[in-house]
DNA sequence: CCGATGACTCACG
DNA sequence: CCGTGAGCCATCG
C-alpha cells in the first residue's frame, strides 16, 4: 500500500498535500522527494500527471508558473489567488505561501 | 536498453 | 525575471 515505486509515486504524495492557500517550488519538491537537481523531473511528471493533483500550488522559484499550464499565468494567478494565497505586485510571496509538510 | 523530452534552476549579460 | 547557454536526471516511447 505505501510502497513507493520511485521518485515519481513521492511527487504524488507531496504534491497532494498541499494545503490551498499555500505553493511548493518545483525545486522544494525535488529535494523533498529525494533530488535536488530534479525540479525538472517535477514538471514533466506534472505534464504527464494521469493523477489529479494541485499543480497549480507547484510553481517556479519565483514564484509563478506559465509554462504550458492550460490558462496561463492569468489563469493559474487567479485560481492561487482564489485559494488564498499571497499576491503581491502580481507575483507571489513566497516566503508568506511557501509551505513544507510535517516531517 | 537508449534517445529524446521537459510545467526547472543557475550563471552571465 | 528577459535571453541565451549549460547542467541536471526521472520518465516516456
Amino acid at each position: 500500500m505505501h510502497e513507493f515505486h520511485g521518485f515519481r509515486d513521492r511527487v504524488y504524495a507531496v504534491v497532494s498535500q498541499i494545503p490551498a492557500g499555500k505553493v511548493m517550488s518545483y525545486g522544494q519538491i525535488a529535494a523533498l522527494c529525494g533530488n535536488v537537481r530534479a525540479a525538472r523531473i517535477v514538471g514533466g511528471i506534472a505534464h504527464n500527471g494521469p493523477v489529479d493533483l494541485p499543480w497549480h500550488r507547484v510553481v517556479s522559484k519565483w514564484g509563478y508558473v506559465a509554462t504550458g499550464y492550460p490558462g496561463g499565468v492569468e489563469g493559474h494567478k487567479r485560481a492561487l489567488k482564489r485559494e488564498g494565497v499571497a499576491i503581491k505586485n502580481l507575483q507571489i510571496c513566497m516566503k508568506d505561501s511557501q509551505w513544507q509538510p510535517h516531517l
